[in-house]
DNA sequence: CCGCCTTATGCAAGCGCTAACACAGGGCCG
DNA sequence: CGGCCCTGTGTTAGCGCTTGCATAAGGCGG
């Protein structure tokens, strides 16, 4: 209320306080464990006395740890990454991991702007959803950051890859579809790079289950609900019509059954569709919607035992983690 | 490839391979126009030379700015901040701020805690939607950063507040109904004084503009498509029916038009819905959902000019900035 | 009861940068 | 043509913390 202090308060304030020197009080809040009980205790107040609160800019400059990771995805709003990215955010913050967050949209540019950014802060780790020009994979390599590519499995990841192929994901989609005897199958694609793999899974296994042609039309990133109106009408010109859309979201999915419903078809029986992410309202869309599901929790508990283990000075070796996907089968499709 | 180096580029390694001090090709890369121009060309060369990455927690710590933003909000998944969020990152990132996002969750520990952890970092400014409980107030107020408090506009705001009165969307929203014939309101409130204030707000108005009752559901936080089943099969068992529902969300509403429509009832004639937050659903929603717009793009843009006009010096008062809302007439109600 | 090991703490040297201050040199005005 | 100001750069003292090393106590086996 009355002066505000002049300079805030350090580290030497609270060991002055407490009458032990600044070493033992940067032990104390670092490694409780190997300050004598009754010197902890004394520390204790003094912190509480003083309303210490650590620098860690001050902290991270001397140790070379940042105590911070960064997460750069594409999006926030629609993204089929939610799910993942907030297990991913409460998990760091459970481990005192502070998040760098950073949306990288749709150009290459900002990945590697905000790559380099977080190199400026040393954070522990990057965690991408990738993929990254050959430039920055180069500078990512060169820097000694954790890089984490989450969401898909490169040939050679620069760091570590935790993920799933997407290719089998178009594969399995494409002999569930041949074996609930669907035939005439469109597939809506973004541009990206995953989304192509799932096409192509699809398309390749569509070729050896049934043959017949598979239509396709292409949608912007993200792939979202308000693409449906115009992918939907569309469809409405095809003939032969096709019996069952493969979306490349389940917001799509979703946007795509409300105009099949809205135009007089019923879903499944007339129009199906299938999702992709089993994001949270696909169990509750009427019909439900078939979709895969990926394990974001642990796609993010991977990555988060993977930064542990780098913390503790082990080394985490440029490899891969397939944690998988399943196909869930409900009302859509 | 051969020799990883043994220490990181600083800008003495730089500063060497220009054949200058460290001082100036710290203020060419702060601020390149006080450098001589064959000086700039020089440092220019040797940084690219060099590889050099600046060490933001170095110049953080000398300079006592961070350059870095906590946004602190409750969600991801299904958030109706997502767009005010999504604004907000990228404008920070395009004025050369990187954000630090913390999930508060429900709880408002959590809350306190992802402020602490901001103020250690020493950030520029904190970012969150509130409210803060009386302690953290206070700690916020003690502390010189920057609090800007979005999307309420509370009495006495710990410092920026920059919103619109929930209690006049609530108020606004009656009107609305009012006027359009409708008799019977339901309203789904989540916990949550915003939500509350919106409910007050309607309940008090329509007291005044109509007088019968207004039947009321709780759901949980984060208001999501989810809740729409048990909201609406509660709904059908009550007598008389309601003719409108009041959702805290747009997610929500739409889950209700599903559940409507699965039903067999028509929307808006036998029941109507609203929505809040004018999410990127509901203008592509069957029926298209009546709704409340907030400019999430202008909070953002005015949370960024109080960041600069505090980086340059001035000191931003603490005081209110009312951006308003905008209920939006569609097709659902 | 003494030397040795363990445990708890202090000392001091940085970590890599910024910014206040000093200063050199050149242009320009009177 | 001398003094003054402006521009550009160097010098230096930190910013607040961590950590390796040194040191001071105790504990304990022989």
């Amino acid at each position: 209320m009355s002066q505000a202090p002049a300079r805030n308060t350090t580290l030497d304030d609270v060991a002055a306080h407490a009458e032990v020197s600044s070493a033992t009080v940067s032990r104390y809040i670092n490694n409780p464990d190997v300050v004598a009980p009754r010197t902890a205790e004394r520390i204790k107040a003094a912190i509480e006395a003083t309303g210490y609160i650590p620098n860690l800019m001050a902290g991270g400059l001397a140790s070379s740890k940042s105590r911070m990771v960064a997460v750069l995805i594409p999006h926030l709003v629609d993204s089929i990454f939610n799910d993942t990215i907030e297990a991913m955010v409460n998990e760091l913050a459970a481990s005192g991991l502070n998040v760098m967050m950073g949306l990288t949209g749709l150009l290459p540019r900002r990945e590697a702007e905000m790559i380099r950014a977080a190199l400026s802060r040393r954070v522990d780790a990057i965690i991408s959803t990738g993929p990254l020009d050959e430039e920055t994979k180069a500078l990512v390599r060169r820097s000694p950051v954790l890089f984490i590519q989450v969401w898909d499995l490169p040939e050679h990841p620069p760091g570590l890859a935790i993920g799933f192929h997407h290719r089998d994901v178009g594969r399995d989609i494409a002999r569930f579809l041949a074996a609930r005897g669907y035939r005439r199958p469109h597939i809506v694609t973004a541009p990206g790079s995953r989304a192509m793999q799932r096409r192509d899974g699809f398309v390749a296994e569509w070729a050896v289950q049934v043959g017949g042609p598979v239509t396709e039309a292409t949608v912007s990133i993200p792939t979202r609900f308000g693409h449906a109106r115009k992918v939907f009408a569309d469809l409405r010109h095809m003939d032969p019509a096709p019996d069952v859309v493969v979306c490349g979201s389940d917001y799509l999915a979703q946007g795509l059954i409300i105009e099949a419903q809205a135009a007089g078809l019923r879903v499944p029986d007339q129009l199906a569709v299938v999702g992709f992410g089993n994001s949270s309202i696909a169990g509750d869309m009427r019909p439900t919607i078939t979709t895969v599901d990926i394990d974001g929790a642990r796609i993010a508990r991977e990555a988060i035992a993977a930064i542990r283990q780098r913390d503790a000075g082990e080394t985490v070796p440029a490899s891969v983690i397939d944690v998988g996907f399943r196909l869930i089968a409900r009302e859509s499709a």
